[in-house]
DNA sequence: GGCGAAACATACCAGTGGGTGTGTTTGCAC
DNA sequence: GTGCAAACACACCCACTGGTATGTTTCGCC
């Protein structure tokens, strides 16, 4: 009962304290493999039928190591949105740098966020602990408002230099983009179908595409595949 | 350890019991209202989130009576998908007969399904179940999947009127606009903005509506309000 | 009006899971 | 090499929850 523990050093700081001192290398490397198992662990079965001990039995960290990375459940979930989020805000400069045009530049965009929804387990863990834990608001505002901020950027280029059709607001297609990409994946979840994500968007744009674009840009495109 | 318990009659078997005695109204009365407050609860907390001590304290209802009803926590949430389901199939004869043309017929239904995700507990805690069940694949294509044959049928109406452009898959626009409302509902959820979703699916109309009708349909549409 | 089954009510159990307190190792500074 | 904090390991606690066993009331029916 004695509340005269002078341990936990930067309890619940895992942020502030990695801020000062340098992290060591190996830490780094727990704290990851934490993270990563954990993120599987809440895209499979969820926040709440995910316990920290299977976790850590496939992270292979024990509960000590979780708790001074983590001052709690709820902040591990967190923090694998916030790594999440931060990862969408890395992704921008991995792709764009091709020379494409806006509207291709999105559509290139949106196929690696696809490929990560698929395949890295921060991703897919990140979006379904934005609907499972209960006051996520703030993170899911970060999370859907870059993704629509993203599209909107290039859908504004795309309409400056004259690629849109005329009484499209680039402001709703960029919302509902967002909308389109996160339905399909949440139905090829609750179908158990995952691997149908990719087609299922690919019949999105086949509607949505000629919607929005011009014929001289759509024509371009279809030649160009 | 006695396996001779000659209690539960129908334990289990909530539906094989229904078929053959005709259910108490009081039994029937006192089932809907753990229902209900069950859907409600899912809806807001999850499924693993969601105790059934709070759901019976809400709706006044005891373990002995649940577990009478239903035979387990999972069995109940079942339940929940199978009532709202059924709903789903009852809803097609509430709004069609006003002598609407098919595309009209699809934006009131939908409307209805946008009202009944808003406030009705059971739609809005069976689509959460959807994802938070782990297996539940096979109710979730029948909730999916109903409402994408039911747009398709609409819309194959629609194009034999003449009512959709040309080279509009009507497949693929009805498991789109499916994808549309559930990743609206989903994105709205998230970040605790439930009341936007009517005027999200309005805009998602805005740029899709002109992507499959044709622009007669769409004038005399736009007349007609 | 009373009999048997349906429809509840309630006390209780056993497992589980998040969290904590303390002991032990690792790594860097000097 | 030794001191000290970071980084981890491990045992343990206890609240809570799904489920069960059993007791009690209600209801249709003859």
């Amino acid at each position: 009962m004695s509340s005269t523990g002078p341990r936990r050093p930067g309890a619940g700081g895992a942020g502030a304290r990695a801020d000062r001192v340098k992290p060591q290398p190996r830490a780094r490397a727990t704290r990851q493999a934490i993270l990563t198992a954990a993120a599987e662990h809440f895209a499979r079965n969820g926040y709440h039928a995910t316990s920290l001990d299977s976790v850590l039995a496939d992270s292979g960290g024990t509960k000590g190591a979780l708790y001074f990375h983590f001052a709690s459940k709820d902040a591990l979930a967190r923090a694998v949105i916030a790594e999440m989020v931060q990862r969408w805000r890395d992704l921008r400069g991995q792709v764009n740098s091709h020379g494409l045009d806006p509207l291709a530049t999105l559509l290139a965009l949106l196929d690696e966020v696809i490929a990560r929804l698929l395949d890295d387990p921060i991703a897919r863990g990140g979006t379904r602990l934005l609907n499972d834990l209960p006051v996520a608001e703030e993170q899911a505002r970060a999370h859907y408002g870059f993704g629509e901020q993203e599209c909107l950027d290039l859908l504004t280029q795309a309409a400056h230099a004259g690629l849109l059709r005329e009484g499209i607001d680039p402001a709703v297609a960029a919302r509902q983009i967002v909308a389109i990409v996160a339905g399909n994946r949440q139905i090829c979840d609750a179908l158990g179908e995952r691997h149908d994500l990719r087609q299922r968007v690919e019949q999105a744009w086949q509607l949505v595409l000629p919607a929005i674009a011009t014929d001289t840009w759509l024509a371009a495109w279809r030649a160009s595949r």
